[in-house]
DNA sequence: CTGAATCCAGTCGGATACTG
DNA sequence: CAGTATCCGACTGGATTCAG
């Protein structure tokens, strides 16, 4: 499953992660909460994968997540501007024009949800294979 | 802010998360979906964490989060058992013994988790600069 | 086109009490 | 000790409507 320097990092990783977690309050201000808020919500991931492809206007945005709703749209929008990941720029045109594009930590973000994505799709059919035999053992 | 180097490696990133995206459907059974949904809810990432430290049973895993209630971690465990992150082992004792263990799997989930929490403690000087400023602007 | 405002259903999670 | 069951408030996000 994993080769000897995988595991050798995991328990270097392993070990810090323990680390940073005694040392911080994870309950109140812990940057890691945060960012697990920021990007556990419905849309953030998405946007955030959406504007890596270049800068869009807001209706760009809509057609090509398709699902998204203009509410939410406009609510994770102001999420990542607020957090620095995404800049607003008004261009006065008659109608309005507004661009949205990735900042550089925006774009830096993309390094840990690439290892997430990758986590997520490498292991996806042993996931699904443990789901599996876990709802058929329980009902 | 980023050197050459780092900014390479995030342009493949890019471009390697973007074609993932484009080809799967993200809003029925996406692995990423799917990763972000049990990594995103509010317990499972400290309880990941906390086993990371090594087998714990089911009392001694609430001394340590301190926080959370009894519910919550029955949750949550019950949703990493059944991702197959975890392992469950009843010892037949008076009164009974559970004890919780991260399965390779779950250990494996460690490396994007610290990838993270890398960048969380690493931006969080500038998200929270970022904040400011965007509320102050704003009010 | 780009939003803001309102309403409302569904879900998440906390508190509490009870069981083997 | 290791849960399960119930209740319930708070928050999330969708649909719809209105506005500049």
């Amino acid at each position: 499953m994993l080769d000897e320097q995988e595991f050798e990092a995991q328990q270097e990783a392993i070990r810090a992660l323990n680390a940073a977690w005694k040392q911080t309050d994870y309950l109140g201000t812990c940057p890691v909460r945060q960012t697990l808020d920021r990007i556990g919500d419905k849309w953030t991931v998405l946007v955030v994968l959406c504007l890596g492809q270049g800068p869009q206007r807001f209706r760009e945005i809509l057609r090509n997540i398709e699902v998204i709703s203009q509410r939410m749209l406009t609510v994770t929008l102001r999420g990542l501007e607020r957090d620095g990941l995404v800049t607003r720029t008004v261009f006065d045109t008659r109608p309005p024009t507004v661009e949205y594009e990735l900042t550089d930590l925006g774009k830096s973000l993309f390094i840990p949800l690439m290892s997430l994505a990758d986590w997520a799709i490498a292991n996806e059919p042993e996931v699904n294979v443990a789901r599996r035999k876990y709802d058929e053992r329980e009902q």
